[in-house]
DNA sequence: CTGAAAGCGCTTACAG
DNA sequence: CTGAAAGCGCTTACAG
């Protein structure tokens, strides 16, 4: 509150001096109080107060080499990913799970091959202690450099060929897709396409390894592939409808996508589910709102988040790997 | 690249011992290469490749009272924000515009009582040079105690009752507001009612304005509010429904709740624009996609990120307030 | 339990 | 143009 010099910030010193204690116990107060006496602990948490006293967070960083930060990179040639809405609730949750724990998120985008290099450069300069890795496909470039750096890192979704070598925290798509396989043909549905992500991603492999787990022998003309967006779904609906007219259920996987498969649909004159049963997949907000309303595969990220911070925080400290996979649920709604 | 000792990273005292020079004259390379002769300067240049030297921030940092980072500060009691698509391209473009300056963006989310005391803590903790705080209610609780720590400070939005104290960036609300309304007059629109944003914001305040410089002398029953959900704009729309059945437009103050608006329309079995024109305004993404199509006011965040980075970096320096209002326009579809 | 002192890795007058 | 030195604000053995 108040100080005798109103335009110098308060240091450990002049809390030391005003507690009358020396800035070494000023310290270890400010880390535990352990070794401290009642007295000196009171006097001090005085003197803090008074002074108005705010630690100097790059004095600290320098002598114990820890930032208290992380960077949430955000990895992507397209960086479309920023309009998911998925990726806004990773965000969101890693920013409230680090903040419980006083450390900052420090977001970065890194688009382009020299945005690349920046953050490449920024993130060894001390900047931080962990990196949270967002990319939409694997083998993200930036993933050797940071590894190279010996820097922790935990991969939201499975890192396609690095799965030995840095941590991830993943829904399970490839369940996640046989639950919504089996309960389309638990309702009758025989001919079970399928829009899957990009092939190289977890939700275009995955994915379409769980559809192959529940349909032996899948024909190939009700295989297809989208990029997330809403409007390759469309594409690859109309795709689909063009060498499978006879088609009465698809699995799409994404819930966007499912949203532009829908809308071919209707052009086309088909009733959803009535005539072909529309699955998705992540139950984002699109698809409570969806006409109809969609039946999909729940992913939590809220929890993909937490785990993520976990892991990281963990691996900071011991420098170990490991993987979590976390489940994911059908959620029935009316398009299936 | 390579290193003695590869554990641990090499600091200036390592280049300056490979270039031949004294800590020194790498520091002055690093910060400029003003008073460097050439051959130093090479000397110095090549040995930081070698080390493959990086700054450290902190010690950076602690010399220089600059931490070469602002702080992204996303406060509301509801931080329902952070699924708000024009809060997503304020923060990427805010991000990228500091990017190319090499400076860190921090984003923080000040949602409860707790979170504003720790985020208060943290700024002024040396973590940042500046805040751009992002807040849809005006007089964030957090606005006094940031200004109070001489911190600067530029807001997105009109700060309603803080414009003299702090910097802002807006979108021209009221002409905005104006623009619209005058377009519905001028299809022959004679009743025309408003959906406005919260009464303590600038899409409650200002762009009420604008409808009340258009028509003279409105009708209280055609004038309702929203809080800027989805949801509120289908109560809001069925209220001023029973209250003015016979409305042939509507003018409302947010896309999102447009959608809102629209829904409840359709379930009024009116037509849209036939029966009631209906005018939103961001022209965010939903404006294209919603049926019918928006015709909607314009705001360009990405503009106003730049400009708020652009103001904040000034006001870093020199210490000085400004504001920026940027134009909106009119963006006909086929809803009015 | 406590203080004095070294040291974290930089920048920046100062003297030359 | 350049080096030696002080100092930024902390933490942490070390000795007591």
């Amino acid at each position: 509150m108040s100080s005798s010099n109103a335009s110098r910030r308060p240091t450990m010193e002049d809390v030391a001096e005003v507690a009358g204690v020396s800035r070494g116990t000023v310290s270890r107060v400010l880390n535990g109080g352990h070794y401290v006496s009642p007295d000196a602990l009171t006097a001090v948490q005085r003197a803090i107060r008074k002074t108005g006293y705010v630690v100097n967070q790059h004095a600290r960083s320098l002598v114990t080499q820890r930032s208290n930060s992380v960077a949430f990179i955000l990895s992507d040639p397209q960086d479309r990913l920023f309009e998911d809405p998925n990726f806004n609730i990773l965000l969101k949750g890693c920013t409230q799970a680090l903040a419980e724990r006083d450390i900052t998120l420090l977001l970065t985008i890194a688009g382009t091959q020299e945005d690349r290099r920046r953050v490449g450069r920024w993130v060894t300069a001390g900047h931080v202690d962990g990196v949270l890795l967002v990319s939409e496909h694997a083998g993200s470039p930036l993933t050797d450099e940071l590894r190279s750096r010996g820097l922790p890192i935990v991969a939201a979704g499975r890192p396609i060929g690095h799965e030995r070598e840095i941590s991830y925290v993943a829904a399970d798509d490839r369940d996640g897709a046989r639950q919504m396989v089996n309960y389309l043909r638990s309702r009758g549905r025989r001919r079970i396409g399928i829009i899957t992500g990009p092939t190289d991603t977890p939700g275009g492999v995955d994915r379409l390894a769980g559809y192959r787990d529940v349909i032996d022998e899948p024909d190939p003309g009700l295989i297809t592939h989208g990029d997330y967006t809403q409007a390759s779904g469309e594409r690859a609906m109309a795709d689909l409808l063009d060498r499978a007219p006879d088609l009465d259920a698809v699995f799409v996987c994404s819930d966007l996508m499912a949203l532009g498969a829908i809308s071919t649909l209707h052009r086309a004159g088909k009733r959803i589910p009535q005539d072909v049963a529309v699955g998705g997949f992540d139950d984002s907000k699109v698809a409570v709102s969806a006409d109809p309303p969609l039946t999909t595969i729940r992913q939590d990220f809220t929890r993909v988040s937490t785990e993520m911070v976990r892991l990281l925080l963990d691996s900071i400290g011991t420098n170990t790997r490991s993987a979590v996979i976390l489940p994911t649920e059908l959620v029935i709604r009316e398009s299936a």
